[in-house]
RNA sequence: UGAGCAAGCCGGACAGUUGCGGGUAUCGUGCGAAAGCAGGUAUCUGAGGAAAGUCCGAGCUCCUCAGGGCAAGAAUAACGGCUAACGGCCGCCGGGGGCGACCCCAGGGAUAGUGCAACAGAGAGAUACCGCCGGCUUUGCCGGUAAGGAUGGAAAGGCGAGGUAAGAGCUCACCGGCGCGGGGGAGACCCCGCGGCCCUGUAAACCCUAUUCGGAGCAACACCGUGGAGGAACAUUUUGCGUUGCCCUGCGCGUUCCAAGGAGGUGGCGUGAGCCGGUCGGCAACGACCGGCCAAGAUAGAUGACUGUUCAAGACAGAACUCGGCUUACAGACUUGGUCACACG
RNA sequence: GCAGGUAUGGCGGAAUUGGCAGACGCGUAUGGUUCAGGUCCAUAUGAGCGAAAGUUCAUGCAGGUUCAAGUCCUGUUACCUGCA
């Protein structure tokens, strides 16, 4: 497994904000936006919305790991903002994970499941 | 047994699978001339009692340089001690609360001065409205009076007796306050005696007294530093280009060095007023000595996910330079020592 | 990290030196004017209880100082701003 590579500039963000499409759901919002670039390239944000600093801790950690889990099939090529919400700390990352797979495939980020 | 008080301590645990930050060792896989960077493997380690609020005190850096005084501003406020220091802590004094264990107090000065005290009330350091007493030119006026009434949060120290025309610390006893003297204590203060006769409240109003305080903060600061811009030296002074259409002069386009420095990077960064245990001194805070230990260090920011077992069913909450406190939030669990009530011996 | 500011009826926004809080404007309700609506005029309007008279609670929240607190002090909550 190779290791998440992360946005960190502040314009990647306001790239992805302004120029990508968005993708809203009740756990999280997404952000997608193609880069040019031969890897994904990830970003988490939590607001102090959220809550305080274990609430915004939590938050990333569930993300980091609904997506972590995911990141195998993810076509390359984009950048991802994950924003999280006001629910997110206090769900399992199975369930996040859950809606994830469903914002990416409309995103086209993920390939569509075979069906069973 | 029940109720209540104080102090201390812990704040989910265990197992499996899978992930993340850091250290050390190793492999010699990829890149590279090398240094090294990335990677694999093994192993160790990885949030708190408040990490929080940023309310105080320090360390550490830089600035103007601070050795002293004055002014302004701010903070603190009984007394003695502890501490690196503190506005913190301990003890004690005074006041208040509780049957008690015990708890709480911004607790200097109102006799240095100024201001304010609305409304009500006659009068708020100044007074005569009603009343009482005396006098007169008697439906009122003058004088005396703070005992009684009324107003107010507060009305001439409180209460009793004597005294008087009526009254009044006018006189006396007791109590409170003030001053002086003596005794005890390290001191705040306490106790005793005497004296004149007493003075409103407010300083979390201005103020006075005493003490303390230079400012900014790890995004501080130090180092490296593509590009671009600056300075110096050398070279060209052949040719070319730009600088005014032409000529001349000067400058730049070249090389080397120098200092500053935006993006970015590295250090600062964890051995410290450190933690644990014991002995001794002290009522205690704390100190001395001896022995042992090394316990996060990220840079978009590391502890997660899933499953099972167990119990009291998991609260408040996440390090970001580091310490000492304070304050605030908090489900609960445990230990120790006092108190009160009831019952029994 | 550091430094500040604000909070008052449904909304904006007053309240002097601490001395009767809810001024004033908007909005809302009712009535009038109009054929009808707007404009305009008049009255009422913080909340709870109550038929009314009244009564209790009300300046973000919790305490304190004071005879008396929107105002002064302490803690706390929410929001906003500035600097690096």
């Amino acid at each position: 497994m190779k290791t998440i590579v992360t946005l960190t500039r502040n314009n990647d963000f306001r790239r992805a904000y302004t120029k990508g499409k968005s993708f809203v759901g009740p756990l999280v919002v997404c952000y997608v936006r193609k880069n040019r670039l031969p890897v994904t390239r990830v970003g988490i944000t939590t607001s102090k919305k959220v809550g305080g600093a274990v609430q915004r801790n939590r938050a990333r950690r569930v993300l980091r790991e609904a997506f972590r889990g995911l990141s195998g099939g993810v076509r390359p090529g984009y950048d991802l903002v994950l924003v999280s919400r006001g629910k997110t700390p206090f769900v399992k990352s199975t369930e996040v994970a859950l809606h994830l797979t469903r914002q990416l495939r409309l995103a086209g980020v993920l390939p569509a499941l075979p069906s069973p």
